[in-house]
DNA sequence: CTTGCCATGTAATTCGTTACATGATTCG
DNA sequence: CGAATCATGTAACGAATTACATGGCAAG
């Protein structure tokens, strides 16, 4: 379900295309929220058929048509309504936690493997965060600078600040998973002889 | 599809019914993967018609029985091999950074109800984390307590710190969560004039 | 004229959620 | 004898994954 208030989230920038939102997805929203194409394509559709979006038609080359969605008030409106309405606690489902608590079950070579794969991933992860935190501190950040040109500076500045909130909540995160990797490197030291 | 390999980690114990399965469920692996009854027993069935899981009629009462479920060679061999093979990495999707990133769209009053909310399930949670971490190091989780009966010390050693490191994590991830949700409390109290 | 990007999906399947549904047993 | 707990699901739906599928456009 949050999909769609997540296209919508990204669609109060500025409205776009079906590819322009599968695209800018992984460089911002993607980051809470991630989607592949095959979602995102049909889910405009029923956003459409629902109300919560208009499309238009834009002619591309000389045969080609694409579809920029907008936003409608409806769609607005909904969005207002999830972002005020209580926050369903998330059960947690992580298959790398269920994996930790039954290391016992596994050689100890592979489980440093994984942990060094998992060590690989999140750090890149925590570093593609820190570019794009930096690029919403300074305002270079594409979808945000078109989000923010027509606020005001009063406005822009919310704007701005709840999005490097997020973004340091996710960092912190990433961090607290790297320190966990970390502990567990030390674990199997201790456990199973160097 | 974790799922599965959730719920052969838990017969590994010991074997259970049903209903014993979605009991303990909630104290133990639902921390690290939650399911809704609704959910596991159609899944037990599918287990045993593939040969994961074999079940034993258990008379219960006059008339009733019950089917108490074991870990097939089969099953324990899918579960190896899913405990050696490689973690696909996870792609974030977690509605409350989505509306932290978009908490201009909201009123400031609900945004501080809601990081209340959050701060109380988060603290009651990390609560029930630190209580079974604790029977976890002293040995008295009941669930624990039965794995490693059969075990000698060498072996349970390992188990248990296998578990204490699992819920170690889920314990510091708790406590980022907690911290962040105080930034945000900070945040408000910066943007909007107390 | 070919490669890479722009553009938009469908189809099949599984996973997960929510609500509903039923009955037996044990204990006080 | 009534309440809590034991016991086991089904049905309907929506969300998500994975693989497949097609074709135009722009630039070198």
């Amino acid at each position: 379900m949050s999909l769609r208030y997540a296209l919508i989230a990204l669609l109060t920038g500025r409205p776009m295309t079906g590819y322009d939102i599968s695209k800018s997805f992984s460089r911002s929203v993607a980051h809470v929220w991630h989607a592949p194409d095959s979602q995102i394509y049909p889910a405009l559709n029923r956003m459409e058929r629902d109300g919560l979006l208009s499309s238009v038609e834009i002619p591309w080359g000389k045969k080609g048509t694409k579809k920029e969605y907008h936003v409608t008030d409806a769609g607005l409106a909904e969005f207002r309504e999830w972002m005020e309405s209580p926050l369903v606690p998330q059960w947690q489902r992580d298959p790398a936690y269920l994996k930790a608590a039954y290391f016992d079950f596994a050689d100890p070579a592979a489980v440093r493997e994984q942990l060094r794969q998992q060590q690989a991933y999140w750090e890149e992860h925590l570093a593609t965060l820190e570019d794009t935190r930096a690029t919403l501190a300074d305002r270079s950040h594409p979808t945000l600078a078109a989000r923010i040109a027509e606020l005001e500076e009063r406005e822009a500045e919310l704007t701005v600040r709840y999005k490097i909130y997020a973004y340091d909540g996710l960092i912190a995160r990433a961090r607290t998973e790297l320190a966990w990797i970390q502990d567990g490197f030390a674990l199997l030291d201790e456990l199973h002889d160097t």
